[in-house]
DNA sequence: GCAAATTAATGATTTATTCAAG
DNA sequence: CTTGAATAAATCATTAATTTGC
């Protein structure tokens, strides 16, 4: 007699039997991920087939076959270009509570700045950063911070091996 | 020697190097949406380094970057999100923030789905889904068709010999 | 063999982010 | 700049596996 999805008992949380993991599984592995409310009804409906099943189990059961996956999938070595917008890619890194905006409202009219002849008061700005304005063949790599994230990102171009330039950039976070 | 942003011929407009356009990734990836002039004009200094270049071409990059991966993402719409696995592996794609529906913050009162006792306006959809209500033991098999995959998945969760079920979910698949 | 103790899975919640509309 | 929609990430919490002492 197997334990599975139960008749009369303590039932503190869904507990699926195997012919449901089986279809939920099955419906993952054709794809299907962020299944909308509609389509998690009738999982939900059809499952019930099975046993005791809700409309929020299918929902809660793909949040976490998708993540699980994710997570347990990692670390595969090669060229990462994991240029994922919200990096999310690889749950280790994410922003903290700061999020990492500027606001560079640069064209209204005719202002757009490498059209306007003078130079804005940038002084205490440039001063936040050292740029190196020789930089050599070999130095082809760019060191990007967000002073308030924390965390720096070297950014190698060329993929070799080469120093960081060091440019800071002063993201605007926001708290 | 590669045609990479050019030496001296028709530079009719920008061609950014490879450099170039990986930098500007890692940093559109990293969060950087709209820089400030002042970052646009060290990073277009820097850039510099990998080719020739101008303020405004970084200026124009990030415009263009970021409406068209607005765009990119109005296309796909639909549950299947993240086709391709973890998610890390396109370079510019975000969720969909269109439809779908039960938040991940149930603790608002009670207004998730699944414990709303109403039945919202399904009438059309449901008629997308000829179901059967009374299912035996030996039909328990149910298949699942992404209508524009075109191709439909026999979910047996018994493992045995059994007709099919015909839960047809719409899937909004991505081209 | 069995059940308490411990650990591994995974269901359910909470919290943070992002894009976009207002 | 603010707020809404919609997750994804992180975390909390239970249940099933398993290990261990008897």
């Amino acid at each position: 007699m197997s334990m599975e999805a139960r008749v009369g008992a303590k039932c503190g949380r869904w507990n699926p039997t195997v012919e449901q993991v089986k279809v939920l599984t099955d419906l993952f592995s054709s794809g299907l991920r962020t299944p909308t409310t509609d389509q998690i009804q009738m999982i939900s409906t059809h499952l019930s087939a099975f046993g005791k099943i809700e409309s929020k189990n299918v929902f809660y059961w793909f949040q976490n076959h998708k993540a699980r996956e994710r997570h347990h999938k990692k670390r595969r070595r090669g060229p990462p270009d994991d240029v994922d917008g919200d990096g999310a890619g690889d749950g280790d890194h994410h922003k903290p509570r700061t999020r990492c905006f500027p606001a560079g409202r640069a064209k209204d009219k005719q202002e757009v700045f490498w059209q306007r002849p003078e130079i804005k008061e940038t002084t205490e700005t440039l001063e936040l950063f050292p740029l190196k304005s020789s930089i050599s063949e070999e130095e082809k790599v760019i060191a990007v911070r967000g002073e308030l994230c924390g965390r720096t990102l070297y950014l190698d171009a060329t993929g070799r091996d080469h120093p960081p330039l060091d440019l800071r950039l002063s993201f605007n976070y926001v708290e």
